[in-house]
DNA sequence: GAGCTTTGTTTATAAATTAAACAAAGCTCT
DNA sequence: AGAGCTTTGTTTAATTTATAAACAAAGCTC
């Protein structure tokens, strides 16, 4: 039984040689890469080391080229500080968030900025290398717009819809995309970026690693994303650390049974939680209710519509005071809280963040969910609880796929 | 947010100078525990040292007392190996085993072998200290037979049927033992026991730990160990380490939603997994099924236990070929099942183990579980997923509760 | 019993680390 | 303005730590 983190090399190929470091330099990096520019007093007291030691690695960090001084801070009251940062110039990273629909993706320099950014609306139910040409062409483009060759880009971060063996770094019996099992996403940049570290991850782990790296879970020990749109999933971090299970699939709450009684959901079984709260749930309850006239309101927005209700116009409904959008939303929420208050009871989070194309819903959804984990979940685990919305924007995904690549392209050589 | 890990040293005082050590320490202290005895050359190979580096800190420890040579190993072809061992005359350490009518103890070395046990009938729910006064007594009984000075115990692991709240070691809203609530129990035992270090937590984490310990938990990175007795519960291992949540409770998986028109449960909710599938509900389904007349055999044996039955009778029944009593089984399987399908989703472990009272039922329970949890959960988390009773026997608890305590006690000082 | 292997220690050397002194720069308060 | 203090950072010499290589002990194999 190996873990994921011992066997990420065989996902990507060796890193180059500039970003090789041991364990002490990693320990600088990951110091800086936590504080954004510091001083070489905050890392000696960041990392227990002696003022001579430090002074010692900065300049060899310094001379390989890693780290750059970028000026100096605000006195203390004493001599000014000279700050420290990683070096942007030694190459890029970039940030794939590959969706069922769309694609996100984000240029970043090696200290985690963004500094390119575009979106698209792709079908993933494609040939894989039809798929990623695109993706390549527009980091190409990307990049010539930063004036970033091929060869500068160091890392290379992805997020999938699908369950992911992190190990090997391909997809395992991906519902959305079934051309792409097994199919090495890595090999296929290999030769168009030489340099590049690839690491490929489920998309609502990136998300998690988004929002512990850049949003509200920072620093904090034990979260679940929970990305709710046109399916359900979820990234958990236990002990600071994405978990991701035996086999790299952890964190797949959508096919966790609601009602045994429910329709049947496209992984063959019946009642499973996206089956019957995810989108196209909200969707079709919605249509229903246009149609059998419980709702005059979503009635005419589906004559507006062309004949189709999207969970956004349900959305729209409720902000009108609409009863049957109201109920739709806040049968959603109850199941989803259902499910929640299980994994609530058994991981004992502090806190849930919830993402997805449904964050930017009203409160109504948030409130069902709060209500039902509360009722359904013991005392001890709830009291410390705190269930809200992720506050970042559509960023979250190449976010945390940048967070992602970077991580293992400055973690020490084994 | 502090992590449980951090703040142990809340739940126990300053531990005896002896066993103080620093990290290199640690590191040969952690390479005998798991091996048992092994040579300096091992060391070298399991730590990575030179020759020269090792030899010196073995010196040092074996003049410390922490370790000695305990004679030479079988050639491997060439001189052979002298054999260290962690030093048993050190000191003792205690594995309390609460249950909620049972209480187990055992006496082991610092090298975790047992050397003491045992066993007794003594219900939980008394007001803490004259339990306590009960288990200090056979303590003291134990510790004596083994001609072992009160001073010489240098820890206790206490594991607890109830919530506790690891970072305080105590026990939050106990169901089974309400009076115990915010008792500390270290505080108890220090008077009597002044070298002792002692942690308390969960009585199923602890079982976790004993499977991981001395069972075939070991080397398993992320298990869940699920005990099916009285009630339900869970130890979780995320990554090799108990996970034991934001606020300890974490595992807490009897009070999980089975089914929303269930029956009430002691916890105040309705269709708990613990109120549907544990023992209290399989001994009234027998009584019901005696009763009713679908079970003659179930019926005769109600009478000849004097009006009850408990579920060890319905095992027995089982054996039998009893419908009602097999039907009974399997739901209870199926219930379980379905819950532990869910958290397979959820976390992706590679192996279950479950125990407990039902532990020794025959395979009708198992089967049932895992077939309940293959049909609902996703084919990539099962694909690798063993589900099967611990093989460990009724030392499982005060083994783990041993390795808890020996584990903080062999730490590297903060 | 010669020659090889494995285990473990010693020693001389090299590398890493530190404390302390020093230097640079800036603040504060008179 | 400038004396005295603070903070930041470097240099130095001393110390600690770790290593490679030689050595020693013990045992196997043929």
């Amino acid at each position: 039984m190996v873990h994921p983190d011992q066997v990420v090399a065989q996902q990507a190929r060796p890193r180059p040689t500039l970003l090789s470091m041991n364990g002490v330099e990693a320990k600088v990096i990951e110091a800086l890469r936590k504080q954004g520019e510091i001083s070489r007093t905050d890392i000696t007291n960041l990392t227990g080391w002696s003022k001579a030691k430090t002074s010692q690695k900065i300049r060899e960090l310094v001379n390989k080229g890693l780290l750059v001084e970028v000026g100096e801070g605000a006195s203390q009251g004493g001599r000014r500080p000279r700050l420290l940062r990683i070096n942007d110039r030694l190459g890029y990273l970039v940030g794939l968030d590959i969706g069922a629909t769309s694609l996100d993706i984000a240029l970043a320099d090696v200290g985690g900025k963004i500094c390119q950014r575009r979106s698209a609306l792709v079908d993933v139910r494609q040939a894989p290398e039809e798929y990623l040409k695109d993706c390549r062409a527009l980091i190409l483009e990307m990049a010539s717009a930063q004036g970033c060759l091929p060869d500068q880009i160091l890392g290379i971060g992805i997020g999938v819809p699908g369950p992911v063996d992190f190990g090997r770094g391909v997809l395992v019996a991906p519902p959305l995309m079934p051309d792409w099992e097994n199919y090495h996403i890595g090999d296929f940049f290999q030769p168009a970026f030489p340099s590049a570290f690839v690491v490929v991850d489920n998309d609502v782990n990136i998300m998690a690693l988004g929002e512990q790296r850049a949003g509200d879970g920072a620093g904090i020990d034990h979260f679940i994303f929970v990305k709710i749109g046109t399916g359900i999933g979820s990234g958990i971090v236990s002990n600071g650390k994405i978990h991701r299970g035996s086999y790299g699939s952890a964190g797949d709450i959508g096919h966790i049974c609601v009602d045994k009684q429910g329709p049947i959901c496209r992984c063959g079984n019946t009642g499973c939680l996206e089956a019957m709260a995810a989108g196209p749930a909200i969707s079709e309850k919605a249509m229903l209710a246009a149609k059998n006239g419980s709702s005059p309101l979503l009635r005419q927005m589906m004559e507006v519509n062309g004949g189709v209700l999207r969970p956004e116009d349900v959305n729209a409904a409720c902000r009108e005071g609409d009863q049957a959008a109201l109920d739709i939303i806040r049968a959603s929420g109850e199941m989803i809280g259902d499910v929640l208050a299980g994994l609530v009871n058994f991981f004992n989070p502090s806190h849930i963040f919830i993402g997805g194309g449904i964050t930017n819903f009203g409160n109504h959804l948030l409130v069902a969910i709060r209500r039902a984990v509360l009722r359904r979940s013991l005392p001890l685990a709830t009291t410390h609880l705190a269930i809200n919305f992720s506050r970042m924007g559509p960023d979250i995904g190449v976010t945390g796929a940048i967070a992602l690549v970077n991580e293992y392209l400055f973690q020490p050589e084994a």
